[in-house]
DNA sequence: GGTGGGATTAGCT
DNA sequence: GCTAATCCCACCA
């Protein structure tokens, strides 16, 4: 069946806002024991090497940011405020330093585990966030440098073609001017902080 | 419906 | 010491 192949290097290898677009549709799958847990991306940030100070990779390798000067296709995950994490794809050549943020997902599969992981009951308030996703999916510190080609965690082909919209990023203070976070339009598990209010008024 | 503050930790400066 | 690509809850309207 056509649309179920893990997306290859060559994917991830592209300049990032072109990945960053194109991750919509596509669906993040996670192996686990317990079972499957799938979700369609529908919200990413793109993070750059050059002219981007919001980029963790801005200020070059440390310990912290060293996965996302790995190889395209490698995970970044790292904490953020001390409690929760984040989740993104490394893209481009080894060393660039750049990255795509998922920032939200729709809920596929899996979703009773979601649920258990989160410790909430609307369906809406799974995924719809970069630190939720990562706790409905059961991503934390322990993927971080680990290969979305060949592990329990990959992203899977789509045929899904979404309207993409597109605003500055959300949470940080430098790069704001930049339009570098894509979405899919009138879905309703994008973040819920600003999306509609703010930018689409 | 909207807003303001607190949680909590590793790594940078 | 201070901050961070966030989330949640209490409180006000």
């Amino acid at each position: 069946m056509s649309g179920m192949n893990i997306l290859p290097e060559e994917f991830f290898k592209e300049d990032t806002v072109k990945v960053a677009q194109r991750l919509l549709g596509k669906v993040l799958v996670h192996n686990l024991p317990e079972g499957v847990s799938m979700g369609k991306i529908v919200e990413t940030e793109a993070y750059l090497s050059k002219d981007d100070p919001a980029c963790h990779a801005s200020r070059g390798k440390t310990k912290r940011n060293e996965a996302m000067f790995g190889p395209a296709g490698m995970a970044y995950v790292y904490l953020i405020y001390g409690m929760y994490y984040c989740f993104n794809v490394v893209t481009r050549e080894e060393g660039v330093g750049e990255a795509v943020l998922i920032r939200a997902l729709e809920p596929l599969e899996g979703i009773q585990h979601m649920h258990q992981r989160r410790g909430t009951s609307k369906v809406l308030n799974l995924t719809n966030g970069p630190a939720k996703l990562c706790q409905a999916m059961g991503i934390n510190k322990e993927h971080n440098g680990i290969s979305l080609l060949n592990s329990n965690l990959t992203i899977l082909d789509s045929q899904e073609k979404p309207r993409i919209q597109s605003s500055p990023r959300i949470g940080i203070k430098t790069g704001v001017d930049l339009m570098l976070r894509f979405y899919a339009a009138e879905n309703p598990y994008v973040s819920a902080s600003i999306s509609r209010k703010t930018f689409e008024k």
